[in-house]
DNA sequence: ACGATTTTGTTAACGCGTTCACAAACTCCT
DNA sequence: AGGAGTTTGTGAACGCGTTAACAAAATCGT
C-alpha cells in the first residue's frame, strides 16, 4: 500500500492498484472477452446483469470484481462498453504487446505457434525454440526454429518476458531453468510436471490430462448415481 | 474418524464417496502423477511430506485431501505407493478407459489427436469430427475425420461420454449443443467462449489467451514495482 | 515390555472468495 | 422540482479451502 498517487490519464488518486484478489484477476480476461464481444455487436452500454450473463458469472461477483479496479460504472445506467474495456485492458497490462517464446515445437508447440488468437489479444510469438538439430532453421508461421543454446540471445534481443513450455515432461524442468536463467519471469507450462522456480517467477500450468481426469471423476459419479437410483427403485 | 477398522480390498461400507471438495478432486490427478513418478523410480513407500513435495503442495493439504478418500496411510510409516495410486485411480474413475471425441481438427485439434499422453492416462481418442467437407475421410493418428452430422451415431457406437471442443469460437456453442444432444455429458472446451449447457453437463475450459493475460498482469506488476523502487531510491 | 521416534488423520482457527442486501447515485417522467 | 424507477458500489454474513497443531497409532531400539 504505497500511498503514492498516480495519474494515468485523468487524475485518479489513491491508485486502486494493489490488492486485487487473484480470483478477480483470473476473471478479468473473461470480462474483457465479453466486452469485446458486445462491442463487436455494436453495443455501447451494458448493465452488470448483462455483462455478467455474457461472462457466465453472477452480477454481484462482477460488480465486486470491477470495484477493485475503480468506479467505472454509472449508477442507474450501467457501464460504457468501450471505456470499461480499455480500463480492464490497461489493468491487465494489454496496452503494450507482450513477446512470447515457445519452447518445444512438437504437435502442441506447432499448434500454439500457428494459433492466431494470441496476436489479437496482444501476445506476439517472437521466437520458436527446439532441441532437435534436424529442425533448426525450419520455418513455422514465419519464424525459424532456433536451438536452445541461443535462448539467452533471443530473449534479450526480442525483449521476451513470457515463455511457453511445450516440451515432453522429461525436458521441461531443464527448459524452465534455462528460461529463468535467460531472464524470463513468467512461464506457461504444458508439460505434465510440477516445475520448480525461484521466487519472483510466475508459473501457470495447463494439463490436458488433468482436465480430462476431473471430467472423468464427475462422469463416473453421474453414472453411479444413476445406478443408485435404479437400485433404489427396486 | 469412523471407528471402523480397515478392510483394504473387499467389503467397503458407508462408501466415503460423497462430499469430496472440488478443490481436492482437482488435485487428485496431480497426486496420481506424482505417485506414478515415484513408482517408476522404484519407490514403494512415501511419507506425506515426500509426496507433497513431488506434487508441489504442502503436506497438511495432501493429508487432508487423502483423508476424504479413506485412510490409506499407516501412521509412523507413510503411504504405500502402488496401493495409494490404485485407490486414487479408482476414485477418479480410471479403472475403466474413457472414450473421447475431438471436434474441430484444426491446429489444436490435430495436436490433441496426436498427443500420446491421453492414452497412457486412460483416455482413448475414439473419433475425430470436423465440419469441413474437404477433410472428410482424411486420416489422422489412425482415425478418419468424420462429418458433424454423424456425431450421434459415432457417440453411440463408441460409447463416448467426453467431448473436446477445439473449433473456432463461432462454432463452439453449436458444436456443444450437438454434443449434448448426442448424449455427451462432459465437455472440455478450448474455444474462447462461455458455453451454455443444460443441468447435468460438466464443462471445463482451457483458454490459452486467458492464461497469458494472467501472466501479463503479474509481469506488469513486477515491472511496475521495479519502477517504484527506483523512483523511491531517488 | 516400554519409552523414544515417526508420521498419519483430524480438529480447530484462520483467511479468502462469494453472495446477499441495501444505501447512494443516476435517469426519466410528470 | 420531485417522486418513481434503475443500477451501481459496498459492508456484512456466509461458506469453502488452507494451514497449523496435536492426539492416535505405528515402528524401532533397548
Amino acid at each position: 500500500m504505497t500511498s503514492r498517487s498516480r495519474k494515468p490519464v485523468g487524475s485518479r488518486e489513491v491508485r486502486p492498484d494493489r490488492g486485487i484478489p487473484e480470483a478477480t484477476i483470473a476473471r478479468l480476461p473473461i470480462y474483457l472477452r465479453a466486452l469485446t464481444g458486445l462491442a463487436d455487436r455494436g453495443v455501447t452500454s451494458a448493465s452488470s446483469e448483462e455483462l455478467a450473463g455474457a461472462a457466465g458469472v453472477n452480477s454481484a461477483k462482477l460488480r465486486k470484481d470491477l470495484s477493485y479496479l475503480g468506479t467505472y460504472g454509472t449508477r442507474g445506467v450501467g457501464y460504457e462498453v468501450s471505456y470499461l474495456r480499455y480500463q480492464i485492458a490497461r489493468e491487465i497490462g494489454l496496452t503494450q504487446d507482450w513477446n512470447v517464446v515457445i519452447v518445444g515445437i512438437g504437435n502442441l508447440g506447432l499448434a500454439l505457434a500457428k494459433y492466431s488468437g494470441f496476436a489479437s489479444r496482444g501476445f506476439c510469438v517472437a521466437a520458436l525454440i527446439d532441441t532437435d538439430p534436424s529442425r533448426y532453421g525450419e520455418k513455422v508461421a514465419g519464424l525459424e526454429i532456433t536451438p536452445l543454446d541461443q535462448l539467452d540471445r533471443v530473449v534479450a534481443e526480442c525483449s521476451i518476458s513470457i515463455g511457453v513450455i511445450a516440451t515432453p515432461a522429461n525436458n521441461a524442468q531443464n527448459v524452465c531453468d534455462r528460461l529463468v536463467a535467460a531472464g524470463v519471469s513468467s512461464i506457461l507450462n504444458f508439460a505434465p510436471i510440477v516445475l520448480n522456480v525461484p521466487e519472483g517467477v510466475d508459473v501457470r500450468k495447463v494439463d490436458l490430462s488433468i482436465e480430462l481426469q476431473i471430467l472423468a471423476y464427475h462422469e463416473q459419479r453421474k453414472a453411479n448415481s444413476v445406478v443408485d437410483l435404479e437400485a433404489g427403485a427396486l
